[in-house]
DNA sequence: GCATTTCACGTACATGTGTACGTTCATGAT
DNA sequence: ATCATGAACGTACACATGTACGTGAAATGC
């Protein structure tokens, strides 16, 4: 559970399109963010050094292209920086947070309802 | 609307004791701080400062003290950390989002109820 | 086989961030 | 009147971050 260096925002465009992938080129990375997302290709590449910097990533020359993989779980980092939010946010509590989401922007009714049966689990759960 | 550089988590704790106990001295900030988070009380004067240069907050001297008050609201700043958030690591999507939240951190027995109660009125509000 | 494309890699550079020190000035205590 | 306290304010400084350029070498097009 050796703990790295959060990851940054900038990292984390570039991180995601690497779980979605991996192992991959930096060009393959590059060509696999959101169009939404223009970044340099060398911006890319400088991202891809420091995850590996930061022990989030790995890489291995495969003849004249560099392979990264990622080396940290996708799910881990969402959880590592959600933690951070509801701890700076909200001391910590997830409840704001939760309602927060359901009030304030609002989920459709395919939410909904799949809300209905997380909850209906929990009770079951809750009842064992 | 104007829009504002975002807080930083540095400014973010400070922001957080101004709103609850604005208009404030930074004698007072620094004091509200929660005690887990030592910081120098200059370093408080710093953030207050730069908050009011990011236009976060403002500020007037009282005499001798300067005294800040925070000019934008909690709410707003908690629903663009959300938003950034959501569109970072989720594309913007709610509900991913939540079913981390209640899957993965769990939510106690009242967190429970006060869901069912929130759903309930959604549907309500969904059936008019 | 020469020009063009494409990489890796080193380097850069402005701005952001966390954290605080030093100086100066006013104020309240002695 | 003198001195310790406490503020404001300017300044600092290392490290993080966003973003990319330049150079040199390999591969590919013609």
């Amino acid at each position: 559970m050796v703990d790295r260096p959060a990851i940054s925002k900038g990292e984390m465009e570039v991180a995601r399109a690497l779980w979605q992938i991996a192992p991959a080129t930096v060009r393959e990375v590059f060509e696999a963010l959101p169009a939404s997302r223009a970044m340099d290709f060398t911006t890319v590449q400088t991202y891809l050094r420091r995850l590996e910097t930061k022990g989030h990533a790995t890489s291995k020359l495969k003849g004249r292209v560099r392979v990264y993989s990622a080396r940290t779980k996708e799910r881990t980092v969402i959880r590592d920086t959600v933690n951070d939010l509801v701890q700076r946010l909200f001391d910590g509590d997830t409840m704001p947070l939760v309602r927060h989401l359901i009030e304030d922007r609002g989920i459709d009714e395919t939410g909904l309802a799949e809300l209905r049966d997380l909850i209906e689990r929990l009770d079951q759960e809750g009842k064992k």
